[in-house]
DNA sequence: TTGAAAATATGACAAATGTCATATTTTGAA
DNA sequence: TTCAAAATATGACATTTGTCATATTTTCAA
């Protein structure tokens, strides 16, 4: 238990506000949205809650997991680092996601790293608290190996893009993703979520320059258009075409 | 109860033989190597054996699973179809993995295909089966979990890889995959998968020319030998290097 | 505000990879 | 065995994409 202290300490703030799991808004679009009353107050005992401001790391590829974190409000990026030093993003996380389960319940290091891409609230549950809620509760298990089996089919169709497709066709892809992903903003248009042209780039798995030349053309095709790193979709069904996607 | 008959019948045939769950060398190395007697006898009494020569399909992407493969001795692919109807293998199984589960587990159609490449025996376990196992017993859940995440960790290590890595690199890295994953002939050199050209091309992600310069150059280099789809692994410290893997 | 650093943008070019054409070899069915 | 089809191999070339150089713009701290 001292370890826990000593670990919560340093992970909080001052401006930390610790929630309450049982009326928790993320809570109910999580993989803890099903379990009993009891384990949510176990969970809410024995939870940490902490704050990150845009570009934050939350775990490094390398370290030990010592539990799992659930997105409260924010962004999240689960990105790799390749030969030469050039990240990949592998998969994004939101609210009532859950991130850096992966590496934990594989009981390995963290194979990638995680890093807030936007004013991020995260809660840290404890190992043992996840461990034994799987142990008791198979339908929490299932919830989990739903979660995994999402990524999993997201990872093989990643694969099979980079792999096949063309660079604008997963450069139209990426934006349309980006969009379900996270949304839009009340203007109906404009992203919610602001990248650089690198992290883009990482994303569609191009060069910085081939990424910026894409967007250029888009914006000149009126697919999209764009102040700084504020993307609007203009043209879904153009986008989609683009991107090679039917039915 | 009838429909399991129904398509037990369908896919059975003759030479098919009914192994013994109880004392399957196969299932020591497997998801199921730490299940109580019981449910083994259970698994053994609902499951149904086939056997499949090199080429056939075990399922198709689309169809609906109704439960999962196991394999029992032989090779399979797990590949999907992409847009210009070119496919793209984005796993393998071997003697004690286990296939199809990830879109029984989720609920979903089937997002990839799986095909023999060698001949194969294979177990099917129906999904109630399953179903039940997960929830009677955490630590077959756990196991689940592991596989699931150990399947998502190479695919986002491939996904690094395809974004990242020229063709070359990837080429020796999925040669000694494979060497890897399949071992090597008594004679110690020669690798016991034997896959087309083009196989090894949608493994790699590249043109079949491309795939088959490659292994020109390789052998050119010494660091294989082949005779037709017989490959050897020569100088694995130089694939290593043209590889780009240190550590 | 101002200036340096970082990010974005664009051109010119190089390198990697894919495509097409066409041999050559291997395979498998009649 | 024999022959047609498929697989493998290779050259020539086109295309895509990346790299490097260099502007231009933006950002942010002093």
């Amino acid at each position: 238990m001292l370890n826990l202290v000593l670990f919560q300490k340093t992970m909080s703030k001052k401006e930390d506000i610790q929630h309450d799991c049982e009326h928790c808004h993320a809570r109910y679009k999580s993989i803890f949205c099903q379990i009993a009353p009891d384990e949510v107050k176990i969970i809410n005992e024995n939870k940490w809650c902490q704050s990150l401001e845009k570009g934050q790391q939350l775990f490094a590829e390398g370290a030990y997991p010592h539990g799992i974190f659930c997105v409260n409000t924010g962004k999240i990026k689960i990105h790799q680092m390749g030969d030469e030093g050039r990240e990949q993003i592998v998969r994004f996380a939101k609210e009532g996601d859950i991130v850096g389960y992966r590496a934990m319940l594989a009981g390995e290091k963290y194979s990638s790293s995680a890093t807030a891409i936007d004013t991020t609230s995260i809660c840290f549950i404890p190992k043992n608290v996840i461990l034994s809620l799987i142990e008791k509760d198979s339908n929490f298990s299932i919830q989990l190996i739903k979660l995994l089996s999402s990524n999993l089919k997201h990872a093989e169709e990643s694969i099979l893009h980079l792999a096949q497709k063309p660079v604008r066709e997963r450069m139209a892809e990426s934006l349309l993703f980006l969009k379900e992903m996270y949304g839009l903003e009340p203007d109906g248009i404009t992203m919610s979520v602001s990248l650089s042209r690198e992290e883009i780039a990482t994303l569609v798995g191009t060069a910085t320059e081939t990424a910026i030349r894409l967007l250029s053309e888009f914006k000149s095709k009126k697919l999209v258009s764009f102040e700084g790193r504020k993307i609007q979709i203009i043209d879904i069904p153009g986008l989609l075409k683009v991107a090679n996607i039917h039915d």
